[in-house]
DNA sequence: CATGAATGAGTTTTCATTCAT
DNA sequence: AATGAATGAAAACTCATTCAT
């Protein structure tokens, strides 16, 4: 009962600190990040940062790489909704890009380590394959658009990338976030999927 | 005479300096890059860094603003080779990411920048003053080809927004270079601009 | 408990700190003396010292500041005791002088401070109040001396400050220090506070 | 012929060196004052103060022992205008006050070395030799004025270290110069050797 | 003779990490 | 479990000094 007890509030405590530690390291990068200041942060000693973490490295990739279970999760549930692939790739493309223009802080200390591969190879090594599987996952419904007709033909797996490449992008334009960006947004992000004209086909 | 050959000197060495500081702060970062590092690779005392750039930020800002001359005068260049706006934008878009992918380094370097505003404020400010001019500069070529019928539709503003977020992107993918991969990523890109689709007019 | 035992340790060893820095920078003057050196003679890590001050500067004001108090404490207790105000002064300059040449180390640094104000404006600004107040101190002395026909006439604020340039000339005279030497010292100090002679007075 | 006019400029530009070293020395201390400092008041390279001075601490020596000469010279007039040992102290007195306030700057500097004993052993062995023979050639003057009955009985080699302390202290005092401030302080100098006062004389 | 370039030794300061309590 | 104290390993930056021109 009290190991129950204390293990809650031992994740409670450890959840504060990565909230606390991915704020600081999008803002100021990894070694200007000190870890005084997230223990500062999150209120207990520095000391304490080291009882879950045992070096600032670990912190650092446990701060990127534990969120990334979720963010797929969101993703695969992004591109389910919807009907035509189409749909379903409008319904994920608007809920990253929206994701990016207001929540941009983690996907921002993704970008900064997927920056610095040889500084975080380990780190820069799970981030790809999570790519990857992201490359994978999208690739059935572009093809499947293509199938019927909804999407222009075209390398699947090229596409794939260059969406991914778009969206990474978007995290460093820091354009102003409202609803007139995001639309822009991602109706130029859909193009990359080369939706068939409508008009075109009622000509 | 000797006066020339002096500042010949000078100019050759702050240069090996900066193409030294570009990889190593690219790879590294900027905290983790040291000026003995840099000082190494080119073969000099640390201290004689110290003689060309006056401290580290210095450096490490010169790193990156310097080239943006250049590089505007490049993408100047690349847009102006062509006589359709689209044939213009393919020019930019290839030239651009041909040297995304075979010339990583630098751009690579301007991301992790443009990735730490608040950290870097003045390169931030100073790469952003080049982003806003870029957008200026392409906004044109899509209002001409959108009137021109060549592209569809779109506001130019985000549209060009949108094809700077793709190239930026492209930075972080890792994509094997090579002719497929570019060429690839090329039609993509285009694809952002909304190329009218030749096949559908003669539906 | 615990607290109380801690507050002992750390007040200890930061008095330790600044017996050790006080001799150092004695010897060598601010800039030559390095915290490295300090730490070395306390017995602890250079690390450790900028646990108790934050720069050597702090270090280094506090050595010249704090015992202020103290040395006011004294130098009032010195010139309460004796009737007449002659007495008093003469307790005083026998006290000062006593520990001018004893204790000269502290009386130098505050010379080594005093001598550069440029260098060390604040350090300079809190001695020159702690001068003042001395002067403000030893003047109703004088005039009181002087009411009394103990002390011949003068302005007393002249010779208030020629009393304690005196004083602090005699930080750099490095005379031997013992009985007569101290006794010569006093008498010719106590002659600037202009005492009556008595076998003038008995002519 | 050239080698007489190359040896003038040589002794102008090292004495334009010395005085530039001199102030510098003085305002911010030895090790504080750099190189580079001085050579750009003089005017010259660097490199330039190293062909008249093979050291830094060669160049300080220089600053503080080559005006002894002139500096005895001066003491020595000074003692020696006036027909009565008193008279002769009082012009003493008055020149050397008069310049401890007017020009207080290399008097500085010499306090400045003076209490660095250790860190500059051979320029305090140098001002010790000074500062004697100035007690040496002051005391038969305090003898002569004890004699004559100017001067009240006292030990003249205690006297005459009196004095040279109080000279010494007036450096670090900052009082305001003027005709004031200078009278009082000469006024109450002369108490030092013990003036006989005439009043009581005459009662 | 004068100097600009180069450097190595040294100094303050920071910070992740360890440890005793 | 939590923390305050301690530290050693860096790292930026300075500066006297040397040397080639």
């Amino acid at each position: 009962m009290a190991r129950t007890v204390n293990k809650k509030l031992r994740d409670e405590r450890r959840r504060k600190i990565l909230d606390a530690a991915t704020v600081l390291f999008a803002q100021h990068g990894f070694s200007q990040s000190t870890i005084t200041q997230i223990a500062k942060a999150v209120g207990v000693s520095h000391a304490t940062i080291f009882l879950y973490f045992p070096t600032k490295d670990d912190l650092f990739q446990a701060v990127i790489l534990e969120p990334l279970d979720t963010t797929k999760k969101l993703y695969l549930s992004l591109m389910s909704q919807g009907n035509s692939p189409l749909e379903r790739l409008h319904s994920l493309v608007r809920g990253q890009i929206h994701r990016s223009l207001y929540n941009a802080t983690y996907l921002r200390l993704v970008q900064y380590a997927l920056g610095q591969p040889e500084r975080f190879p380990d780190i820069a090594k799970e981030l790809n394959h999570y790519v990857n599987r992201f490359v994978h996952d999208i690739i059935p419904i572009i093809e499947e658009g293509q199938r019927m007709g909804e999407l222009s033909p075209g390398d699947p797996f090229y596409i794939a990338w260059a969406y991914f490449s778009y969206y990474n992008g978007i995290g460093m334009c820091y354009l102003e976030p409202n609803e007139e960006s995001i639309n822009e947004l991602v109706k130029n992000g859909l193009r990359i999927f080369g939706p068939v004209e409508k008009v075109c086909n009622y000509d």
